[in-house]
DNA sequence: TTAAAAATAGACCAGTCAGTCTAGTATGAG
DNA sequence: CTCATACTAGACTGACTGGTCTATTTTTAA
């Protein structure tokens, strides 16, 4: 019968948790807590809290890739223009949470990375994935002759990954967008412009 | 007698446990085994895990505080040559950590934010503190010429420490410093150039 | 020399952690 | 109906957590 609405809930209540206290700081009970479902239940569908936090994050990266494509591949727009409306989105996205959540990724990447390669290595490959959209659209921009082409697309869609988490670890710290507007405003300034 | 010898060992060590596994992660009694402190002592000197935690904050910030005034305040160096040696400075720590530490500050940041306004603010204020740092530098550039006095020296600041601690993380989950090299490239490139 | 204060020492506590275990219920196949 | 499997249910375990407690040793000041 497989009953996957309850793994479902276990999972998406478990990226809430994890995305407002971390990984190590959400327990296991807290999470069966909050969604009313019995520790039997959650030992059924995962072996370990290292299983279920990879399911998590599995599950995350693919709805997040989803909605990143959808805004980066959207060709009804020219493609600076669709990157801007996605700095927009994390910055609605950080109001939305307080300036408490960030980015999932972002924070398990820093809590988690030393601790164990095997999340490391998922946290990398959804890493890279994103750059690889940034990688797409900014191709995509200098084919359209909005960008200069005298940069390699690659070290720019790395540059801005780097500096857009940054600029969400600032702003958590600051609790305010502050910081992601400064990032973007220099970065639409000085580095995505159009060719000479 | 006021030895503090035994307090700053505690500090010396947590700062180090904390900085490879996190704060939570970071137990006490694994603080004392490291460093063969009886818990009695730990709780002479502080009074909770959280006031020991500030205080590694504190030592952390004045220390690194101390360095960065000693590389981005030497006059006998130009300004944007100073923050070139600063990245340098940076790469090599990366590289001599294995690619797991990377910013203590950072790393607590985006672990307590969240969890703790205490915890927030003291880090905010390291950040801060930093940033004033970087504007110093940056206008001693704009003053010598070496860089265009057209962009405000603050958020080139707030943009520069966005993307180098963004690049520390993107390092650390790919455990290879090129996201700080491809950084600091653009950077220079694009950003910190020279007045038109 | 002595008494107060500083510091060391570690057994101990209640609570929480991830994970196990046994039992029971629901469901679908034959 | 029958039986195996999927799933629910939660009491329980041993290890570990931050923190307390009492006792002892060391140092300082008078």
């Amino acid at each position: 019968m497989k009953n996957t609405a309850t793994r479902e809930k276990l999972i998406e209540t478990g990226a809430e948790l994890i995305g407002q206290h971390g990984y190590n700081a959400t327990g296991i009970n807290a999470v069966l807590k909050t969604c009313g479902v019995p520790k039997g239940s959650f030992y059924h569908y995962f072996s370990s809290k290292e299983e279920f936090g990879l399911a998590v994050i599995d599950q995350f990266a693919a709805a997040y890739d989803a909605q990143l494509a959808e805004l980066l591949e959207d060709t009804t727009t020219p493609p600076l223009e669709r990157l801007r409306r996605y700095f927009a989105a994390g910055r609605e996205h950080m109001h939305s949470c307080n300036h408490a959540t960030g980015c999932l990724i972002g924070n398990l990447g820093q809590e988690l990375s030393g601790q164990s390669d095997t999340f490391r290595d998922a946290l990398d490959r959804v890493f890279q994935r994103w750059e690889q959209r940034l990688v797409g659209c900014l191709k995509g921009a200098q084919e359209a002759g909005e960008l200069s082409a005298a940069l390699p697309a690659d070290t720019l869609a790395s540059f801005i990954l780097s500096g857009w988490e940054g600029a969400i670890l600032r702003a958590k710290t600051l609790k305010s967008v502050e910081p992601m507007e400064q990032f973007e405003k220099i970065l639409f300034q000085q580095v995505l412009v159009p060719p000479a």
